[in-house]
RNA sequence: GGGCGUGUAGCUCAGUGGGAGAGCAUCGCCCUUACAAGGCGAGGGUCAUAGGUUCAAUCCCUAUCACGCCCACCA
């Protein structure tokens, strides 16, 4: 015994169990007595990443979950997987690259760079999914994934075909967000908008074929090259005699139409507007109902090209301050005004984003979304916590179509080809090499590849072997389609949650989850979101070292609830290492004795008070977790165990064991060693979702031969027959007794080693037999040696300290020195509080219509507590009235 | 600008129409043979502010302030 250490030392446990579950197919789906199944598909990592707090959260929380569904029964599948993020790693190769070699991806063939990516993702693309073993991940990896896998190319060429050949996929010009510096356009939601320090810019157009000129603002000046049309609103008296005429752009000198549309706002700037179709959003829109010509006067590298003849080859910013100078000579700029506006940048470049117009491919989305409301409305996918689900429903109700192409390398690309003979065009799940229609050999495959998206909304299914029938016999598709839960951060719910949806529904005619739990985002301790740049990150790696990985899952999992932040505070790591720590002690304390315990429970009638009281606070326990773990309250699981191993079972139980272990009877030792066994096997079994490892070391001691691992132990549940609610009662007034006298002994300044002489009067039988069987382990717990219980209605001593309980009195005879001043101060103080509170229950009873409209058990505990604190009261007063004499 | 959310002890956060809670931190006393990564005890809050509904509001309603996030974007 004594080769156990005193703290428990977790790294080659961990290392050790991993090995063991991995080895032994544990984390294998089964089925079980629960027979049903639950599965939870891991959203994938990118494989840019290494393993952070974000993740760890994500992995904990998915661990539990399955690890207490294993446990209860279910054939649990985690299913983990990685994403090849489209963006995010070109760039991270790019830039390798570039710092390797000096170069570009456009000095290489497109088949060798991509082969450069492919051999990045080889060798860091595995990183995350080692390090989530670390934190205990039991996902079943043979089912892994990767989202630029030839399966998932099967199902995503499926997906985009079917969708082709509907119609739902179309090519159009649109005015889409340009990332210059990545060359590619980039969805909405990676446009990240910034304030800036800009100015307006107050420019006359002349009118054709009068003196009259129209002031224009804009922020923009350089677009004004494209320009297409001035627009005012159609009702501002201002403008109306020029509506119809026709406008002349300074310094180019084109001819625009003067048109009127509801959008310009009169309030603004000088409410008279230039229209750039090919330059901004709202102009785009204007210009598409006044069908107005689109001039794009940028090049893809956000230089002007050809149509902004006086900038040509010049970037935006040169261009600005060049036409501003023109503007200045011809006397056409009028003033200009500093103006703080929101400019895009790109999210992952932080290059400006560049509104631009060019062919895109775009899914239509407004029947999908649809249906993707309606699922939700009618709960046949649920969020928790419900909230969340207005997030998803303002995204869905007002659909825009997704423009779905990207200008990457990296990618899933579009499998839609074109005849260079015919014009043929035709998508195709296959690799085609000859026009579908004229048999010409001379065809192409559109460049461009998928959002990343696009894969990532097939996932349900795809890793479940979707579209192949084989693969999806092979892969259980049945059983584990829809799967149970999904689990990820709020800041996807667009991205993601949402297209698997449409997805789902679409393609499997099936929700692809039966619910959706949105866990919080972590952040630092101050509440700061996590970034590079304020490094406040906390690595989970080194936390794991530092803490173990059960101290770190427990700190996350007591921090996930419903709420949308955890502030991980590394403080808290600490307190809950500690908490670890005092399991395994429990543990230490015990093992002396196990081989005295029996491998099962006496008849429950033969167990002591104390013994049924720890069962019913097990009890309890069990079913706090078993209820909040199904609805993804792991701060409330976790709250309760917490509670039950501290001030339980080892602040309570196991110092009530001690004189019996250490006593003679045999028969005694040996019952109690039982039920501590008991305790303590269900209490690791219930700790174990949350922390594995422990649980699992220490279960190796103290199972029984023929049991096996922990991992697929059956959980704890509520039993009726451990229910002793009448046990529970005695034992909070025994606390009660026993911290009373604690905080008596406390605030007269008696030293924790001398024993003390004890009176309880007590008001009813009951109780009083309950003190005098139990009278041995109260002088213990309490120091006391002398020990005297006697009926409320006898005499009190004279000279004592003294306290009021709800059923009984305490009082300490004085003897030996004792600090009497700050006794009294202390009864004076506990006298101001009784009285206020008295005061409260009074002015209650004496208002007739607190009387006249309470419900009838409200007043009744009113009374009951007037009556109470009125006679603690009493008491009280003549106590102090005693150290008065 | 629109939407969502938050404001409770020094910190991080639970919670409820009828007696303000936990963890950590703080203070005091203890190295008591499971554990000093421990034990025992204590202090600490006008439940953001102002109104309203109610017999009763920290909780429900309204407004205000502060903070956070998301969406949209002003020429």
């Amino acid at each position: 015994m004594s080769e156990i250490s005193k703290t428990y030392s977790a790294k080659e446990i961990e290392s050790k169990w991993y090995q063991t579950w991995l080895e032994g197919g544990y984390f294998k789906p089964k089925k079980g007595k629960a027979n049903d199944a639950f599965c939870i598909i891991m959203p994938p990592p990118n494989v840019t990443g290494k393993l952070h707090e974000g993740h760890a959260l994500d992995a904990t929380t998915q661990d539990a979950l399955i690890r207490f569904k294993r446990m209860k029964g279910f054939e649990a599948l985690w299913l983990p997987g990685m994403d090849h993020a489209g963006i995010a790693t070109q760039s991270v190769v790019e830039k390798m690259v570039w710092e390797q070699e000096k170069k570009t991806r456009h000095d290489f063939e497109k088949e060798d760079f991509i082969k450069k990516i492919w051999q990045w993702k080889e060798e860091y693309g595995g990183i995350i999914a080692n390090q989530q073993r670390l934190l205990g991940a039991s996902c079943d990896w043979d089912y892994s994934m990767f989202t630029m896998d030839p399966e998932a190319n099967e199902a995503v060429r499926k997906v985009f075909v079917d969708l082709y050949n509907e119609g739902l996929i179309y090519q159009s010009d649109y005015i889409i967000n340009w990332d210059p510096v990545l060359h590619s356009a980039i969805s909405d939601a990676e446009v990240e908008h910034k304030e800036v320090q800009g100015a307006f810019y107050h420019i006359l157009y002349k009118v054709k074929g009068t003196d009259e000129t129209l002031e224009v603002a804009t922020t923009r000046p350089e677009t004004l090259l494209g320009d297409t049309a001035v627009c005012v609103h159609p009702e501002d008296e201002r403008f109306q005699k020029y509506i119809g005429k026709t406008a002349i752009i300074p310094i180019c000198n084109r001819e625009i139409p003067i048109i009127a549309d509801d959008y310009v706002d009169t309030e603004k700037g000088t409410g008279c507007l230039k229209v750039t179709p090919g330059h901004d959003f709202n102009d785009f829109e204007i210009g598409q109902r006044h069908k107005l010509q689109i001039i794009t006067i940028l090049n893809k590298d956000a230089t002007f090209n050809e149509n902004g003849a006086p900038l040509q080859g010049m970037d935006v910013k040169a261009g600005r301050k060049k036409i501003v100078e023109l503007l200045e000579e011809a006397g056409q700029l009028v003033k200009v005004e500093k103006h703080v506006h929101q400019v895009g940048h790109g999210d992952r470049s932080k290059a400006v984003i560049e509104p631009l117009v060019s062919k895109q491919w775009f899914l239509n989305v407004q029947e999908m979304s649809k249906r993707s409301v309606e699922s939700v409305e009618k709960e046949q996918m649920k969020f928790f916590p419900k909230g969340w689900e207005n997030t998803y429903f303002s995204w869905l109700r007002e659909p825009k179509d997704w423009c779905i192409s990207r200008q990457l390398w990296w990618g899933h690309q579009i499998p839609v080809f074109y005849c260079n003979d015919c014009d043929n065009q035709w998508a195709s799940t296959e690799e085609e090499s000859n026009c579908s229609k004229c048999n010409s050999s001379s065809i192409t495959q559109d460049p461009d590849v998928l959002d990343t998206w696009f894969s990532s909304a097939l996932w349900p299914f795809s890793t479940l072997g979707w579209p192949d029938e084989q693969r999806m016999k092979d892969k259980k598709f049945e059983t584990f389609y829809p799967t149970t839960v999904l689990i990820t951060g709020y800041d996807i719910i667009f991205f993601w949650v949402a297209r698997m949806m449409m997805m789902g529904l679409k393609f499997t005619g099936k929700e692809p989850f039966h619910s959706t739990y949105i866990h919080a985002i972590v952040r630092d301790k101050f509440g700061r979101k996590i970034s590079k740049s304020l490094g406040n990150g906390i690595d989970p790696i080194k936390t794991i070292e530092e803490y173990s990985a059960d101290a770190f899952r427990f700190t996350l999992a007591s921090g996930s609830g419903y709420n949308r932040g955890i502030n991980l505070d590394p403080d808290r790591i600490v307190g809950y290492r500690n908490f670890i720590n005092k399991v395994w002690n429990a543990f230490r304390f015990i093992h002396p004795v196990l081989e005295k315990s029996e491998a099962q429970l006496p008849e429950l009638s033969k167990l002591d008070a104390h013994e049924k009281w720890i069962l019913a606070e097990l009890n309890t326990t069990a079913k706090t977790m078993n209820d909040s773990l199904e609805v993804f309250r792991f701060d409330e699981a976790s709250m309760a165990i917490y509670q039950f191993v501290y001030d339980k079972y080892c602040s309570w139980f196991i110092e009530l064991s001690k004189p019996i272990l250490n006593g003679n009877d045999e028969s005694k030792i040996i019952q109690r060693a039982t039920v501590l066994k008991f305790v303590l096997k269900k209490m690791v079994a219930l700790l174990h979702p949350i922390t594995p490892f422990v649980t699992e070391e220490l279960w190796s001691f103290i199972k029984d031969d023929k049991e096996d691992l922990l991992i697929i132990q059956d959980y704890p549940e509520y039993e009726e027959q451990f229910n002793f609610t009448k046990e529970q009662n005695e034992m909070n007034q025994f606390t009660e007794v026993i911290t009373g006298i604690r905080n008596l002994r406390s605030s007269v300044n008696i030293k924790p080693s001398e024993e003390i002489e004890v009176q309880l009067f007590i008001d009813n039988e009951a109780s009083t037999s309950y003190f005098k069987t139990n009278e041995e382990s109260l002088q213990k717990m309490a120091k006391v040696n002398k020990l005297t219980i006697e009926n409320k209605s006898n005499a009190r001593p004279e000279k004592s300290i003294f306290m009021s309980t709800s059923h009984l009195d305490i009082f300490i005879p004085l003897s030996g020195v004792i600090d009497i001043e700050a006794h009294v101060a202390k009864l004076n103080k506990d006298l101001t509080k009784l009285q206020k509170e008295f005061d409260k229950y009074d002015k209650k009873l004496h208002n007739p219509k607190f009387i006249e409209n309470a419900k009838e058990e409200v007043i009744a505990e009113v009374k009951f507590n007037h009556g109470e604190v009125s006679s603690k009261i009493n008491a009280l007063k003549e106590n102090i009235e005693l150290f008065n004499k």
